[in-house]
DNA sequence: AACATTATTGAGACCTTATCTCAAATTAAT
DNA sequence: ATTAATTTGAGATAAGGTCTCAATAATGTT
């Protein structure tokens, strides 16, 4: 289950004709240890610590291939950089951001999925994607105002 | 009505205890003439041609303080730059962004306002602001496809 | 009206994040 | 093993915005 990434990207490399190098294996695989949610930064870093050694430019590029292949998906906040998340397929889901902390909280929504179609049907578009986020001040932070 | 703008905005200042500069008020006045969303490079383009001289530093100071100001909104779409747009106080809209050729729809959203405000009671989260894109393919670009 | 105080401006340096370039290395097909 | 085509790495470059600091201007005070 786990690995299915790993074989669902080597299927779209195969697909589109891309190789298969020991690189783009390394940065999945990379990504699969990092919890939910994380910046180009981080992977690098994580990357140093394990001493796996690929360029910034490369992994880059593959966290493209791997947005590109819907194994990804990029969203960017208020701040000026991406945030990546695994597997979005089956959890279209939006973001509850905290603006002290910058911590991000995730929900579903079912009820956006609904309206998104309805907008769309609307406007004769024809849906792609949709980001949804809320930003607040979230319950921890309110506390320590206090 | 329409000059209510310079009206807050002055006000704004005032309680703040900045400055009320002609560059400031050159800029807003600049905005004003825009019509509804507008980028950072517009403005400094329309304030080239009109031969009001301000610095980039300052428009981009002057946009700040106009967002504080809650005067302007400030949103960013799948680009790397921003996109700003007058007067949103009571018009908290989403957008419906063409991935084809860019253009930009707004829609109400009273449902948003509700969803919003059940997420963070659910979080426990103070509301502060929400941005929902969503994205697709445009009547007009999707006639030009057939 | 002049002065002092403090904020603001402008010019360009700088920063951050991401992308591009191109020679060298690697993959995959034959 | 050879060849053709992709991919990689290192560093240059780009885009967008922010910062610095000396010079200038707005405001409050006399």
């Amino acid at each position: 289950m786990q690995n299915s990434f790993v074989q669902e990207f080597d299927r779209f490399l195969q697909e589109k004709k891309l190789r298969r190098t020991p690189e783009r294996f390394k940065i999945l695989t990379e990504i699969k240890k990092i919890d939910r949610h994380f910046e180009a930064d981080d992977l690098i870093l994580h990357l140093q610590r394990e001493k796996i050694i690929v360029s910034r430019a490369t992994v880059y590029r593959t966290l493209s291939l791997l947005e590109e292949s819907n194994i990804l998906r990029k969203f960017r906040f208020d701040e000026n950089h991406f945030h990546y998340e695994l597997h979005p397929k089956n959890s279209h889901h939006a973001h509850l951001v905290c603006v002290k902390c910058g911590t991000i909280i995730e929900f579903d929504d079912q009820e956006l999925e609904e309206l998104q179609a309805r907008i769309c049907r609307e406007y004769r578009c024809l849906p792609v994607k949709r980001t949804v986020e809320i930003y607040g001040v979230c319950a921890k932070c309110r506390k320590k105002e206090n």
